[in-house]
RNA sequence: UGUCCGAUGGUGUAAUGGUAGCACAACAGUUUUUGGUUCUGUUUGUCUAGGUUCGAGCCCUGGUCGGACAACCA
């Protein structure tokens, strides 16, 4: 039972798996209990899926439990639709939660800790306005100092605190405050606010409540009243910690532990909350789901897998520094998953017809394509084959360089699942473009039944003419040209990649693509993981480029 | 000029006083009816100066560099 629970799988342990490690061996806990605490003020991204991953795959490494808490005490920001957003992500991520809370739950009770407080002496009714309180505060090296209203009677100040509960104050007038250490080295300790009054409808309260408590007299004290044995923020909450320890421990209550992790970063994105607002607010994206945000909402319409997530967040782990993870690691989990799931299938962005002059006229023929080479239960789908096929126009060039295993003048290559073609003529119009290629195949060299001898370099892509299906095509790319857009100069804005988006209107398809549903996962042939679109339907069909394919050809084009 | 974090190849992460390992990236080769995939190999690292020790990435001291902290936000 306990002990299976407790043993641990394999031998290196990151700092938060050793730490919960050896609460559980010195028998601090019996078993772990873990929180993921967002604000439902907007939509999660890849850095919350990160620290989802954590929690959730903390506990279930460890036999513990997950709780999902909305840290809802600022009414100003909060939404029910970004609460049923996020539930929505977090199950898409593949996780449950033992608890759904929420801290708006805990107001009655955490106004009976504010009350306590203020009969131990330890908190005080503040009428200053809001900047001299933040000048009273001092600043980071020089000492704070107290004001006449700490002078307060506890009679005083529960008075006022029950007054400015039952709404007799208007917003700003007074607030609560901890009575601990003006002078003391970390702001935070010098009185911070507990309550302030917020005279605004709440999501889930409505006006029951016109008080509402800070953010570190609420957390903790959540945490507690849950019994969570190990709460994981980031490293920006370090500070924090020493009041969230003092509130804990004056309140006598469970004495829970906060431990602290580095954010994960990820290059060629922004992540701050501000920063995806401008982008969406500035019309940079389409919306919240544009398949260029880095939210799970846009990742998920992009065609990012809830599994390549999860093995991206246990690739990068977890450490207490400063990071940039490099995206290919993300695009490489990616690739990696979609290889095994996704459907082959074969679309044309930019076609060029190709005549295949002994193919009889009017004929059909159907070949047997695999689904997916790495799934041998994948099965086949029929591809048709007649005399006039479409090609991608790169993959033909009048004067090829030695390495180009396409298609040239008098060379050959195989049609994937199909037929070996020669080049024979080269069709232009009157401004020298090429229109046509006239070509001839071997008929025995047909797809698993090849006894033509002939071998070929290149095997390429193609669609028959008269059955393709034209298609919408969206590939994606980077939303941002450098790095870390964040630490650029100036307006990050300025670092937006203006070819993030490229729209192909009339790609032609292979009969096989048309009724797949949303969400559906695509390999184009040659040319990368795709899915159907929200915006796709029977009559227009829309794919997502997800990623392209590892493409060491153009790599080494690049590099001539 | 304070307090708190942190510093291991290009990137991320292990090594808990005893052979600096893994993954991504890069490079070379292998396989391949996708220039995909597979498989193999190679390159690249402990911020710095001292100290403790038979032995230091790890412990101690100083320095350097980076980050966080002065919202009635979370």
């Amino acid at each position: 039972m306990s002990s299976e629970a407790n043993e641990v799988p394999e031998k290196s342990l990151n700092f938060l798996e050793e730490i919960i490690d050896n609460d559980l061996k010195a028998g601090k806990h019996k078993t772990i209990l873990t929180r993921f605490p967002p604000e439902p003020n907007g939509y999660l991204h890849i850095g919350h899926a990160s620290s989802i991953c954590l929690n959730f795959g903390l506990a279930k490494r460890f036999g513990g439990g997950t709780n999902l808490r909305f840290d809802d005490t600022n009414p100003a920001t909060e939404e029910t639709e970004y609460v049923n957003s996020i539930k929505a992500d977090v199950r898409w991520l593949g996780f449950e939660w033992t608890n759904e809370f929420y801290a708006s739950d805990y107001f009655p009770q955490l106004y009976a800790f504010a009350e306590k407080l203020i009969q131990d002496g330890l908190a005080y009714v503040d009428d200053s306005r809001s900047e001299d309180i933040a000048a009273q505060k001092g600043t980071p090296t020089q000492a704070g100092h107290r004001n006449q209203f700490a002078e307060r009677t506890v009679e005083e100040n529960l008075h006022l605190f029950r007054e400015m509960r039952d709404g007799k104050y208007q917003d700003g007038e007074k607030v609560l405050r901890a009575k601990i250490d003006m002078t003391s080295s970390n702001m935070l300790m010098r009185d911070p606010i507990l309550y302030r009054i917020k005279h605004v409808p709440h999501h889930r309260t409505g006006s029951q409540w016109c008080i509402y408590p800070m953010y570190d007299f609420a957390h903790g004290q959540s945490d507690s009243i849950e019994n969570i044995t190990h709460s994981i923020c980031t490293l920006e909450f370090a500070l924090h910690r020493e009041l969230y320890d003092w509130f804990i421990h004056k309140l006598g209550i469970f004495p829970s532990h906060q431990y602290e992790f580095a954010r994960r970063n990820l290059t060629y994105t922004v992540m701050s909350k501000r920063k995806l607002l401008q982008l969406v607010n500035e019309k940079h994206v389409s919306g919240w789901d544009d398949p260029r945000m880095p939210t799970i909402s846009g990742m998920r319409r992009r065609g990012y897998t809830p599994e390549a997530i999860r093995d991206f967040a246990d690739r990068i782990g977890v450490g207490k520094r400063d990071n940039i993870v490099d995206v290919g690691v993300l695009e490489f989990c990616v690739r990696e998953h979609l290889n095994k799931i996704a459907l082959r299938r074969m679309v044309v962005f930019d076609p060029l017809k190709v005549v295949i002059t002994n193919f009889p006229e009017g004929k059909t023929e159907s070949l047997p394509s695999e689904n997916n080479p790495e799934d041998p239960d994948g099965g086949t789908r029929p591809l048709p084959f007649s005399r006039e096929i479409l090609i991608e126009k790169e993959d033909f060039m009048e004067l090829a360089p030695k390495k180009f295993f396409r298609l040239a003048p008098g060379q050959m290559v195989r049609l994937k699942s199909a037929y070996i073609i020669r080049c024979d003529e080269v069709l232009k119009n009157a401004e020298g473009e090429i229109t046509e290629l006239h070509c001839h195949y071997f008929p025995d060299s047909r797809s698993g039944e090849d006894t033509s001898g002939l071998k070929v370099q290149g095997t390429l892509h193609w669609v028959d003419a008269a059955s393709a299906v034209p298609c919408e095509v969206r590939e994606y790319d980077r939303l941002f040209s450098v790095e870390n857009p964040s630490s650029e100069e100036g307006d990050f804005k300025g670092y937006i990649n203006p070819d993030s988006l490229k729209i192909i209107k009339n790609a032609m398809a292979e009969p096989a693509i048309s009724g797949t549903g949303e969400g559906q996962h695509f390999q184009f042939l040659r040319k990368g993981y795709f899915c159907s679109d929200r915006d796709s339907s029977p009559e227009h069909l829309v794919f997502n480029r997800t990623v392209t394919l590892k493409d060491t050809w153009a790599k080494e084009q690049k590099k001539a």
